[in-house]
DNA sequence: TTTTAAATTAGATTTATTATTATTAAAAAA
DNA sequence: TTTTTTAATAATAATAAATCTAATTTAAAA
């Protein structure tokens, strides 16, 4: 098991953002990239509002809208997720490979959570049950719970 | 497996409902006890609005704050729970036993799921696999997919 | 380069929720 | 039972996240 931010060491450049937006078939803009790569940076899974205040840094006319749109356009793409919390704010998270989610309710902080071993029981246990009623096609952990820095 | 609304066969009174709130040491009102009563009633993990609209019926007076109050003090008492959604809207779920949820996202509906053997596998999991610098307290499954009525 | 379809901006708007404060009511005490 | 006290409710204002609108600008295709 490993926490999300210790696999990714590297920063993309700005145009290997914009190869990722037209590969996924959008329009290259400033303010594209600019989120796409505040997205990247900011690991914790930021809300909107965090995404444009560190964006307008870089891009001073930018608009909140813009920034709102983009991510739901991100989403749309199958690029980002959005996370509903418990306080009503979304927060989102780049989509690299399917996670669960860690949440510590008493700082907001949320972490992704990868193992194989885990997806690989939940996939057993829903092929051999069956839901009467429901075709499940996502299945997430919701782990509420306290992040102890410095302890193992 | 059984779905939530087929376990729950006792409609209680409101003499039952007003017993509830006293044994979690919450003062007996109207409003407390039809808003508890709505919330047993709407099976469905009502919204406060849901709830305003059920019990406005009855108490004609009734002010949305009132709702929106007296739901936070069944959160805080343990006795509702709170789920966030996609669309930031906020649900209210009467706690009975722990349970999982079922999402539909193409009509809103929301499902709990009990399963006490996926609650031991769970459990195993995380009892062998510690995660390094968090502890679970909850951990509840977030299953998105379709309902199909009428099909197995 | 020109065209056009799409993206961005600014600001108004919506809507769920929270906050405020006066009033009212529940339950404890007398 | 009546009084007292403490808490709950109602009405309404305030807040804040997110959406909508319409005019302007821009990316990229022709």
């Amino acid at each position: 098991m490993v926490l999300k931010q210790q696999m990714e060491n590297h920063i993309p450049t700005n145009q290997e953002i914009a190869i990722k937006l037209s590969r996924y078939g959008l329009k290259i803009t400033p303010q594209r990239v600019a989120v796409l790569g505040a997205l990247i940076k900011l690991c914790h899974h930021p809300s909107a509002e965090d995404i444009f205040r560190e964006v307008v840094q870089v891009i001073p006319g930018l608009s909140q809208a813009t920034v709102y749109n983009t991510l739901d356009v991100l989403v749309q793409r199958g690029i980002a997720s959005k996370i509903a919390t418990s306080t009503g704010v979304m927060r989102y998270d780049l989509i690299e490979q399917p996670h669960h989610h860690l949440f510590d309710e008493t700082n907001s902080r949320i972490e992704d959570y990868y193992d194989p071993e885990l997806d690989q029981i939940l996939k057993m246990y829903f092929s051999k049950k069956k839901i009467k009623g429901f075709v499940p096609l996502e299945i997430k952990l919701h782990v509420i719970g306290a992040f102890r820095d410095n302890v193992v």
